[in-house]
RNA sequence: CGGGGCGUGGCGCAGUGGUAGCGCACUCGGUUUGGGACCGAGGGGUCGGAGGUUCGAAUCCUCUCGCCCCGACCA
């Protein structure tokens, strides 16, 4: 390709509105434009890109047995009312309505489309197991869309589902996903992690997140770099210390704390207690049911442990009306001692974090405003319906698994494979029978992969102040040839030349035959991030050129008639 | 949805009531030519939209739309 006969719009200032270096560098250097919030034209650049990212998921997906389907973006409401997510979803699902008023939805992902397909066809165990997947563009109303191709509206999919008959033929076809992943991201040359994940919506029993650790990420995960563990803040957990309580006072008692309303207000207050020595007892709405959720003081609730716990779907903190009717009391003098869930009029369920378990002499509020008790025994005074594990870990927290310290880092997700288990085939009714003639549900797993994010996530890997350094097995081209002076004959007829051999040869070249100053030229050739330079130059007298290699910036001379060889080695060792 | 910010040429920005500007980019001519050259001459904007105030509005008022950031939310 030559470059004046390809459109790269690059600018030479950075946009104002980004802030996060793949959405800066991808819009300056030509690769997307935005059209709206959340939505983004791919240039011809990025094209290169995500095709060739496709290809590479493509080829892994048919290396396990998968096939490939196409599937509708645009959904009958009914098949989504079938599974229970047309009301799961909520504002995040686009609606419309056809012109007889039909419910219409743009999909979000195809669980329901495959599973129709499924039930249809598929009536033994004899045609399972079946991989099916589609590479397609998805739609989400996202809330806030942000930081460019990261979290966007309408994005391309990779979207594989199993299909078993049991939950062992699941175990193997989830593996093999685990593998293919493994081998998708090392082939584009993503950093990346996989962990323990919340299944979230999706439903079913195992999930595990493909992460990128980049600061520009919305997720936290939780490793260790001793034994391994690994895994999302929304699931993972740590060893900490004990605290060991004093005996304390046979019952609760009960002490005044005017204008005290926060943990930290009870430090300091005298009297008061530390806050690792607190119960911190917050009301949430689960479900549009009451329940207390109990932490140590010191302790910050992950909301969606809170959901994994409870299964509750809609999860809120309660409204400051609910909590007074509901305790009689305020946020800041709220406690569960006294409280009894199978009795109470508004609070159904207790549900207390594992930190606490078997805690003593603890300090929390009376349900009554300005009041504290102190003196008070989990065990002895809190009728706790449930334990979990709640809190969000810490960096510098003990490993679960090993004598190890945890380190907590942002990152950005870009695969999520999962096990459904049986939860679309069941609300859709898509069964077999086994071999034994029972009839039975299929075992199903679901595995995603965000195409643009994890191009956008390379480039928040691999980028300097320059530009962006695309790994080889995705960079829009190979190579790019700058003739420093295109009027310098010589210096033109050997760029063309070996332009037409590199080509030749199935190096993917981009000749930057513009008649602009070189320092133009490398600036640009920089930016747009291709892994080798070809610079031909005053040298061509000797018969050389310079290779220069953008991720180390290294230049070195190689004889013209080299080229391709040295090329090839380089793009080889990628 | 709450809070904050911003909408002026392709990009980045200035312009507090009196003829819409600057830098970059673009076009033409010339000089240059190894890390975003220089000189000269040009083209391009209903100032997000609607309504209002005023002799006169990019500028003041009202409404509205859009975008960005923080939070909430989120396979």
């Amino acid at each position: 390709m030559r470059w004046s006969n390809l459109f790269v719009p690059t600018l030479r200032d950075d946009p104002a509105d980004a802030e996060v270096a793949s959405h800066r560098l991808l819009v300056r250097a030509g690769f997307i434009r935005q059209l709206t919030a959340g939505v983004y034209s791919l240039l011809p650049l990025a094209q290169r890109v995500r095709l060739k990212v496709c290809q590479i998921i493509r080829e892994e997906m048919n290396r396990i047995g998968g096939q490939e389907f196409l599937l509708p973006a645009i959904h009958p409401g009914e098949a989504w009312k079938e599974s229970g997510r047309w009301e799961v979803m909520g504002d995040n699902m686009f609606r419309l309505r056809d012109r007889r008023g039909a419910d219409m939805c743009l999909g979000m992902t195809h669980e329901e489309i495959f599973t129709i397909i499924a039930r249809n066809a598929i009536n033994s165990y004899r045609q399972l197991p079946q991989v099916w997947y589609q590479i397609q563009t998805k739609f989400r109303d996202e809330a806030r869309p942000k930081s460019g191709l990261l979290r966007v509206r309408e994005f391309t999919m990779k979207d594989a589902y199993s299909f078993d008959t049991d939950r062992a033929g699941l175990d193997k076809s989830f593996q093999d996903q685990y593998d293919a992943y493994c081998a998708i991201f090392t082939r584009c040359g993503l950093k990346y992690t996989s962990v323990e994940a919340s299944s979230g919506a999706m439903g079913g029993s195992q999930s595990t997140e493909f992460m990128v650790r980049t600061d520009a990420g919305e997720d936290l995960i939780a490793v260790c770099e001793k034994c391994g563990y690994a895994a999302n803040v929304e699931k993972a957990i740590s060893r900490i210390a004990t605290i060991a309580d004093e005996e304390g006072p046979a019952a609760p008692e009960e002490f005044p704390t005017p204008g005290v309303r926060t943990i930290s207000d009870l430090t300091t207050f005298p009297g008061g207690a530390a806050a690792d020595c607190q119960i911190k007892t917050l009301v949430y709405s689960l479900d549009d049911k009451l329940a207390l959720v109990l932490m140590r003081g010191d302790h910050e609730l992950n909301e969606t442990k809170l959901i994994d716990a409870t299964g509750a779907i809609n999860v809120r903190p309660a409204h400051p009306e609910e909590i007074r009717e509901a305790m009689g009391a305020s946020a800041g003098s709220l406690g569960a001692v006294g409280i009894d869930s199978k009795t109470h009029r508004h609070i159904k369920l207790i549900i207390a974090e594992e930190s606490l378990r078997a805690r003593r002499n603890m300090t929390t509020g009376a349900n009554k405003d300005d009041f504290h008790l102190r003196g008070v025994a989990i065990d002895r005074d809190i009728r706790v319906d449930r334990w979990a594990s709640l809190r969000s870990v810490a960096g510098g927290e003990g490993c679960p698994q090993c004598e190890g310290t945890i380190d907590v880092f942002k990152a950005v997700e870009v695969g999520h494979i999962f096990k459904l288990g049986t939860k679309y085939s069941e609300s859709m009714g898509a069964r077999v029978l086994t071999a034994e003639g029972s009839e039975v549900p299929i075992v199903m797993g679901s595995y995603g992969i965000g195409v643009e994010r994890l191009m956008a996530a390379a480039v928040e890997l691999y980028n300097d102040d320059a530009g962006i350094i695309w790994p080889a097995s995705i960079a829009p081209f190979h190579a790019i040839i700058t003739p420093v002076n295109i009027k310098d004959q010589a210096i033109s007829d050997a760029a063309e030349r070996l332009y037409r051999q590199l080509e030749s040869a199935g190096i993917e070249t981009l000749l930057d035959d513009r008649d602009e100053r070189a320092g133009v030229k490398f600036n640009d050739a920089d930016l747009i991030g291709v892994p080798f330079r070809i610079t031909v130059g005053k040298k061509i007298k000797e018969g050389k050129v310079e290779l220069f290699t953008r991720s180390t910036r290294a230049s070195e001379d190689v004889a013209i008639d080299a080229v391709e060889e040295t090329l090839r080695a380089k793009l080889a060792a990628n």
